[in-house]
DNA sequence: TTTATATTTTAGTCATGACTAAAAACGAAA
DNA sequence: TTTCGTTTTTAGTCATGACTAAAATATAAA
């Protein structure tokens, strides 16, 4: 049974809401996400139900299937192998690539994503450090540590922050650590915890221990 | 005025009936080209027409506008180079590429098709041999020549027949010369115009005058 | 010039995926 | 357990792009 572009969005967007599938998703929580209304999710449910990618009783909220993770997690993969593309192959900013990939994930073709992940040379994780699913539907995570857990010399990338309050964002763009920089401890101030990092192999910041344990890497 | 997928298809195929918008069209050919009924060609000719990328007069056909082939031209632009990019990056067989580049040219992001024509070094021919219009439209075609006007160690690629009968089309599949094949003129006998072929780099045949004269090829 | 035939358009229907307004069901508090 | 507010579903509508059947127009033949 085929999905169609909206049907492949919504699952998609209960997969995420549901936390992989670990929970159940409400009709409302759905129409915040795809910004429509609660009436046009209730249609799509029904669908969805019918397809049997999601378990739909009414007003008791859904749960994802064995096969509508399977095909979240094939939409999943197909997302972010185009997002490494854009960003490795034609040079598209972290932040450029989402509603591109967006539209990208919805061609039809099992051949075009067996010989684009070949081309990118089977990338495991994406732009932003999240992982990309096997053809499988299978997932290694990659854990995201605060870096100043990390040690001097290592490498990696910033990938999200603890605290995302305004400040807490606009001290971060001030200083020059985006989400997506990529980082290497060059110095760690044994008597507070305070560190020096690099920041996109040219410029040298100093921030707390505080400042640190709030903004998570992976290591590369 | 933006264009659906579906609107982008008919005047992709309006412009390619009326020969690059130089004869007008009628419902039943467009209807047979989009493999659906007049009737919904009725009914799609009033929309473009409303856009103004046909000129549409009832039950007199269609022609294209000046607009209407800018649009055309960046839809055939990004088809083919998504085909260029299918066989060279992802060596996709000259044959494989058709169907996935419909669905591809409908991605709507022009930072895309800037970037990837860069990436792929601006190509002036898709790999059937036809040429890719700039982003104002223009084009530069190659010209395409019967192979017995090709020079002995010329090479170059078959990209159409003249003599499109079942028999002929039988004969060549037979001798391997199908449409897209590398060649190579190895030899030309004075006597009677008939020629010696190197296909695909492996395999020779041999072929009358009359038979070259109805392959077209593009030099390389 | 009238008629016959082929082409094209209109009218009405269907499926998809959105919407609004109204009704129904749930769940918590009285 | 009844009520009240929130959530969810149903009913009815709209736009897109397809369809069939019927009507309208054009064109070629008599």
């Amino acid at each position: 049974m085929n999905l169609t572009t909206a049907e492949e969005n919504y699952l998609k967007a209960i997969y995420h809401l549901s936390d992989g599938g670990k929970k159940s998703v409400s009709t409302n929580d759905i129409a915040a996400e795809m910004k429509t209304k609660p009436a046009s999710v209730s249609d799509m449910l029904r669908k969805l139900g019918d397809k049997e990618v999601i378990e739909y009783r009414k007003y008791y909220g859904v749960n994802i299937t064995e096969e509508g993770k399977k095909r979240a997690l094939q939409t999943i993969r197909k997302h972010r192998l185009w997002e490494v593309f854009l960003v490795d192959k034609l040079n598209f900013a972290w932040d450029e690539v989402h509603e591109v990939a967006e539209e990208l994930e919805h061609i039809q073709s099992p051949l075009l994503i067996q010989r684009l992940d070949a081309f990118l040379d089977y990338p495991k994780f994406d732009p932003h450090g999240d992982p990309i699913p096997d053809e499988y539907g299978d997932v290694r995570a990659r854990p995201r540590i605060p870096i100043n857990e990390m040690e001097i010399d290592q490498s990696g990338q910033i990938v999200a922050v603890k605290d995302s309050s305004a400040a807490f964002l606009r001290y971060l763009d001030k200083v020059g650590a985006y989400i997506g920089a990529r980082i290497k401890v060059l110095d760690k101030v044994e008597f507070d915890g305070s560190l020096e990092i690099l920041v996109d192999q040219k410029k040298s910041i100093f921030m707390s221990k505080d400042v640190a344990g709030n903004i998570l890497a992976i290591q590369s």
